[in-house]
RNA sequence: GCGGUUGUGGUGAAGCGGUUAACACUCCGGAUUGUGGCUCCGGCACGCAUGGGUUCGAUCCCCAUCAAUCGCCCCA
């Protein structure tokens, strides 16, 4: 249907823009505070740097990513995510230069064939920070404490902050491989995805609705007794950091993310009454990634939230008052030489700065009031062949319902002082 | 990708296999000769998501499609 936006998009309309314009205003005020500057990439990227930035066998590169061959024949992928990209710029123009640490934010959209469900789309909006250049854990909990505050400030409640980590290629495939030993015993009581991970990924496992309940769940193999020293260490250094900082989390070690760049520290900042899709922040350690994608050995931080998610929370906890925006005139006008004389007037007050507008469509003087009064006009302007024949306006205060008649000459100043 | 629920005008919603598809709000017009917010009167669904089918006849029955929504999955 030609009246339908593809199926996942969804139009953002004048009544909810306010909403977008203040957390846009939240991000670009609180990145400022802690020193984040705004990057915008590309809407497009070559496929192949999400397949090696995201990894090929995770559910967003397989199966959720909108790539087409473009007409000189290059594989081109609407980002599902900008992290990928900022590294690319990164690289590309040189970055890290200036500066040890690079830190940066980005605020759009973002692109994944997914199943529609309330707070989640194929077209969806990502506000997201990286932090590259540095391995020091302060700067995870740097980043981890942005993306609360951000939440924080918006006036959420019942946020839920939970942290883990996910090790490094050093430690994690120890881990990985006791878990797959573990569970290849008890691969009879793995319902069927489970024993599908078993092969593919032996982390999920441990976050499954079904089996994560039953009780040889309880000795499986933990990551703590996996971690290399760097790996542990830096995982209790967040945790001083974060709660030195005082915000309460929770160490959740069934917290997996799902890109594989993720290394140390994963997070997640949930907000339970979303239901299924409670996730509204999320992200980590990446240390590998910027080498995956051909730079230097680099070390890196980022989260992503998710506005739409976000603007849904704000919405249940009714955080979005609804602000009119008042004009301060509107002009009313019958007769034909009135119309001219009322554009006049109209063009006039707004190149005074004063907000004015009028409606165009001929209609009865009392239709005109009706709208007048609708638009919430502090003043209506009256026009008629009197007030042309004597350059007058009647004002009218409709709020009061006083009205007298001044000369046109007068009306910018009687509005600018009442 | 899988399973469930839903789909009536601008909005919220009644409704039954068979004359003009309730009601409320919004909107439009009128009651006023150049004036609103109150009141009163009147109007507004080429038709009940779309396309098929069953039937003498369907908005109400069946199928498909599309869309929304919930859960799974995944993630922000």
């Amino acid at each position: 249907m030609l009246t339908n936006a593809p199926r996942g998009t969804k139009d953002i309309l004048p009544n909810q823009i306010d909403g977008w314009i203040r957390l846009e205003n939240k991000i670009r005020e609180l990145c400022a505070l802690y020193g984040y500057e705004e990057i915008r990439t590309p809407t497009f990227e070559h496929t192949e740097l999400f397949l090696r930035g995201i990894g090929e066998g995770t559910d967003v590169v397989d199966k959720e990513m909108y790539t087409f061959t473009d007409r000189g024949d290059r594989s081109i992928t609407l980002r599902p995510e900008n992290t990928a990209s900022v590294v690319r710029a990164y690289l590309q123009n040189k970055l890290y230069a200036n500066a040890g640490l690079t830190k940066l934010f980005y605020i759009g959209s973002m692109f994944r064939y997914d199943r529609p469900q309330a707070g989640r789309l194929r077209e969806f909006h990502q506000f997201g920070v990286e932090a590259l250049g540095e391995k020091n854990p302060a700067v995870d909990a740097e980043i981890i404490l942005l993306a609360w505050d951000f939440l924080k400030s918006l006036g959420l409640n019942d946020l839920k902050l939970k942290i883990n980590t996910v090790g490094c290629p050093a430690c994690r495939p120890i881990f990985k491989r006791k878990l797959t030993e573990y569970f290849t015993e008890e691969a009879d009581e793995l319902c069927g995805d489970c024993r599908r991970r078993l092969e593919k990924n032996p982390l999920r496992i441990l976050d499954c609705k079904v089996d994560g309940l039953k009780e040889f769940m309880e000795d499986a193999p933990k990551i703590e007794t996996c971690l290399c020293d760097d790996c542990r260490e830096h995982f209790n250094a967040l945790k001083k950091f974060l709660t030195a900082a005082g915000v309460e989390f929770e160490v959740d070690n069934r917290l997996v993310r799902g890109l594989d760049y993720y290394t140390k520290t994963a997070f997640e900042i949930q907000y339970a009454p979303l239901g299924a899709q409670s996730a509204v922040a999320g992200g980590g350690r990446y240390d590998g990634l910027i080498k995956e994608i051909g730079g230097d050995d680099t070390p890196a931080v980022g989260f992503a939230a998710g506005l739409e998610r976000i603007l849904l929370a704000l919405e249940l906890q009714k955080l979005l008052p609804e602000q009119d925006k008042k004009i301060a005139a509107f002009i009313v006008s019958s007769g034909a030489a009135a119309e001219t004389y009322a554009f006049k007037l109209l063009i006039d007050l707004r190149r005074k700065n004063i907000s004015a507008t009028m409606d165009f469509g001929k209609k009865s003087m009392k239709a005109q009031m009706k709208a007048a009064a609708k638009s919430g006009a502090k003043f209506a302007l009256i026009i008629g062949e009197d007030e042309v024949a004597a350059e007058t306006v009647t004002i009218k205060n409709l709020e009061t319902s006083a009205q007298e008649v001044i000369p046109v000459a007068e009306v910018s100043d009687k509005i600018n002082c009442l």
